[in-house]
RNA sequence: GCCGAAGUGGCGGAAUGGCAGACGCACAUGACUCAAAAUCAUGCGCCCUCAAAGCGUGUCGGUUCGAGUCCGACCUUCGGCACCA
């Protein structure tokens, strides 16, 4: 029977009930916990980009567990969030409804694919058994102070009077109704990452993962070094602090600029002004971060008429409000100092503010204003002439003996804002007391349930809050009425912890066991998409680390090695979506060609971490490479008993050859996730045996075997239904993953001899078969003495010979 | 604007500083066939009628006996973003 999508169900049926793929807990010594990052169930079936991910992931897996490993792989989903929410106001298809719906056509998909999930430790974070210990971790944090409220703006769309997004704002406009976004302050729960700002740089380290990554993630977190100094506002008490990198152009600053959201604007700015600093506010509640952040843009800011004194010089310097500075970096403060600062150059020349030069630049340097180079200072009273790098020690040092400035380490990371106003996800743990404030709910009392009976179209309010019986509860502490929190927490809560939850998803005692976790974590292989890079990666670091310290689990880091797939593109080369028209359907292709093919495509069409778009020219070729297998494999059955001949001459050294070198490299490469060239060398694989069907007669059947015998091991990881049928045809009963994964033969790699290239002065001029067992002077002798290389020679002289091994010869001349 | 990654035949893509183009696709030719498909075999970077020679990894320089690979500048494309003080 050639291979088809019957072959996929027939075997398919056969692990299910054979119980193949299950994981054995008590071989947990063995084990290696291989994770692929778990998917969102939208509506459509599974794309492209889910079998890139979870089938060559799975064919990674399979092959640690050829070569002895106990894989735990398992599988779930990430089950709340804003599209179900969505689906559901333009539908009214209840987002549970959908969900549920969605996950179990997902599951069926993703059961044809073949992967050896082992789905009995399957998670779905929006059921009750699932969040109910989200909600728990909320309150673990809650206890260690890691979770606390405050004040954050979010983007209000006063239309639909309802918060949005970033997502939602296009263009500064709301997607549903156009109307202008502007921003409204709400209290909201924060998660204190940057309590471990420092541990998450330090580890990245000794992790194994890409560098690019662990760049975006240094990045992200943005550790600098500077000092904090405090300005005194003139003819008041008032003071606040300025942070910056750059302490040896203190003497420089004019002018003070505060964010616009800073609590000390109202309170500082003098009564002619007011309007203009409120009508300036208010324009800046319409921006984004993208738009505030953007060089091309003109320079805008108010006066607010007070005035800062300058900590050393005692000058009066005006200060300003103005949208280049962020109230969540830093002290949302800065001090201008515009000959050596671009922004603040520009400012200044916009507003007509001072512009006094404090550092000039070493001998033979550009030092035109702005000069942001590090030099030496002048007009800097007794700071004068020191160097940069000495000078912003110095300064500190004396503003710190004022008590007005100290060296101060700054992280770029915020806080992680885990409320959403939003129904589809988990309540917050929190109920709120008119007596007691701000109470946690008792462990005891967990999952606090999402209701299912809730509008949800936007009005304004979280959808929660509409919900009588969901918001009145009692207070554990007092027993007097009290409400619950109305908001739910952000997905990325769900998903920054899954992965220890997998591990005992059955716990009802628990989240899960301390011990069992210790065994069998950490992940030893995540693989899930570069978009993750900075908020998912490092949000479950975090977690892992605040669980840790809480006495919960005693490793450091979740994710031991990182791959990153790439993207399939769609034809066009753009990002696949429905709107586009460019998707790719898997079933398709899975009908005409079965499982095994389209995931042999997959690995052999792409390198696996760059990605790109999708075309269909070589699918046919992968159909021919696996019925070239089944021929050989019947050729073979019909040559058994016929022929005797054990003698390894040319033909068979040479299929020996590259029988070996198949085994060496697919095993190298496909470790390293380079399915492309794994696959290749398996095609040399089947070109050599047909070479040797075709051209020697009389056959030694035994390495003929055995070398066919290799090459369905070494393909079985990447089309499993048909390896196994093979295996079958072959005569054995016992499933080929149970075989153990062919070592290599080093001496079959090592032929009689080579051809190696022949250079003059790096120039190719000839080739040369040598025996591979001459040594370096050996080689050169020969080479030197060969009648055409003579001819080159003619009349010239030889300045040196250069030798590698096994590869060349350079003759250098003059 | 900043940061990161990448530019290799008609196409997908290979190449520890050491013979560029593995393995495929497409194409061409041949065998088989009444014919086509399938299959098998051979060829296939560019220039050139052929051969030889030459030219070839985005562009220009550099290091090196030797550069797709390392260094510098530039161009283009794709990702990420934070005017980060």
């Amino acid at each position: 029977m050639p291979y088809s999508k019957d072959i996929d169900r027939k075997w398919q049926k056969r692990w299910e009930e054979t119980k193949l793929y299950k994981f054995h807990p008590e071989k947990v010594d063995k084990k290696l916990y291989c994770l692929e990052m778990f998917s969102y169930p939208s509506g459509a079936k599974l794309h492209v980009g889910h079998w890139y991910n979870f089938g060559l992931s799975d064919s990674w897996a399979r092959m640690k567990r050829m070569q002895g490993y106990e894989v735990f792989q398992p599988m779930g989903f990430d089950a709340f969030g804003l599209p179900a929410e969505n689906y559901a106001i333009k539908t009214g298809i209840h987002p549970q409804d959908s969900t549920m719906k969605n996950i179990e056509t997902m599951e069926t998909q993703l059961r044809e694919m073949g992967a050896t999930f082992d789905w009995d430790y399957e998670v779905v974070t929006c059921s009750p058994e699932y969040y109910k210990w989200t909600q728990w971790l909320f309150l673990e944090l809650y206890k260690t102070g890691l979770a606390y409220r405050k004040e954050a703006p979010v983007n209000w769309c006063p239309k639909c009077s309802t918060v949005l997004a970033n997502e939602q704002v296009q263009d500064g406009k709301c997607e549903r109704c156009d109307a202008e976004v502007t921003k409204r302050n709400l209290t909201q729960w924060f998660f204190k990452i940057t309590n471990y700002a420092q541990e998450l740089l330090d580890k990245l380290e000794g992790l194994d993962w890409p560098e690019k990554t662990k760049k975006i993630q240094t990045n992200w977190i943005g550790r600098s070094e500077g000092a904090e100094i405090e300005f005194k506002l003139e003819s008041s008490d008032i003071s606040f602090k300025v942070f910056t990198t750059r302490a040896d152009t203190l003497l420089g600053v004019t002018y003070v600029v505060l964010a616009p959201e800073n609590e000390l604007v109202d309170r500082i700015t003098t009564p002619e002004y007011k309007k203009a600093v409120e009508v300036y506010k208010e324009h800046v509640k319409k921006e984004t971060e993208i738009e505030r952040l953007s060089t091309t843009k003109e320079k805008t800011g108010v006066f607010t008429g007070a005035y800062a004194v300058h900590p050393i010089t005692k000058e009066r310097v005006q200060v300003w409000i103005s949208d280049y500075v962020l109230a969540s970096y830093g002290t949302g403060c800065v001090m201008a100092v515009p000959a050596h600062d671009e922004r603040d150059f520009e400012f200044a020349q916009m507003f007509n503010l001072p512009i006094k030069r404090v550092i000039k630049g070493l001998k033979g340097v550009d030092d035109k204003l702005p000069f942001v180079d590090y030099g030496v200072l002048v007009d800097s009273e007794e700071f004068s002439g020191l160097t940069s790098e000495e000078a912003r020690i110095k300064i500190v040092e004396k503003l710190a003996a004022g008590n007005m400035g100290e060296l101060k380490i700054n992280y770029r990371l915020r806080d992680w804002l885990v409320s959403r106003q939003r129904y589809w996800g988990a309540p917050i743990p929190i109920i709120h007391c008119e007596s007691c404030g701000v109470v946690p709910v008792p462990e005891r009392d967990l999952p606090v349930l999402l209701p299912y009976d809730v509008e949800f179209a936007p009005d304004g309010e979280s959808p929660l809050k509409k919900s009588k019986e969901f918001m009145n509860t009692v207070c554990p502490t007092c027993g007097k009425p009290a409400l619950r929190d109305p908001d739910t927490l952000d997905t990325f809560v769900c998903s920054s912890w899954y992965y220890l939850r997998y591990a005992d998803n059955k716990n009802h005692e628990k989240a899960f066991d301390k011990e069992w976790i210790n065994k069998l974590l950490p992940v030893d292989k995540y693989i899930g998409g570069a978009e993750h890079a900075a908020m998912h990666l490092l949000y479950a670091r975090f977690i892992t680390k605040a669980l840790r310290d809480a006495g919960h689990l005693s490793f450091d880091e979740p994710f031991l090695s990182l791959v990153h797939q790439g993207t399939i593109l769609g034809s066009d080369g753009e990002k696949m979506s429905k709107s586009k028209g460019n998707t790719v359907s898997p079933d398709e292709y899975i009908d005409e060609y079965g499982s095994d093919v389209f995931r042999c495509y997959l690995a052999f069409g792409f390198n696996y971490i760059e990605g790109g778009p999708w075309s269909d020219d070589g699918i046919k070729a992968m159909s021919r490479f696996v019925s070239r297998i089944e021929k050989i494999v019947d050729r073979l059955k019909e040559l058994r008993d016929k022929q005797e001949n054990k003698e390894m001459g040319a033909a068979e050294k040479e299929l020996n050859y590259v029988r070996n070198l198949a085994i060496k490299y697919v095993t190298k490469d496909a470790e390293i996730f380079q399915f492309n060239t794994s696959v290749a060398k398996m095609m040399e694989l089947i070109n050599a045996l047909y070479d040797y069907d075709n051209n020697v007669k009389d056959k030694n059947l035994e390495l003929f075997e055995d070398s066919i015998a290799d090459l369905i091991k070494l393909l079985a990881p990447f089309a499993p239904h048909f390896a196994e049928e093979m295996w079958e045809k072959l005569g054995y009963n016992d499933s080929i993953f149970n075989v153990e994964w062919p070592v290599w033969d080093e001496k079959a790699l090592v032929k009689d001899t080579i051809e190696i290239a022949i250079q003059v002065n790096g120039k190719l001029k000839g080739r040369k078969e040598i025996p591979s067992t001459a040594d370096d002077k050996a080689v050169e002798e020969l080479v030197m003495a060969d009648p055409e290389v003579k001819e080159y020679l003619e009349g010239k002289q030889v300045v040196k010979v250069i030798v590698i091994k096994n590869r060349l010869v350079n003759i250098v001349v003059k």
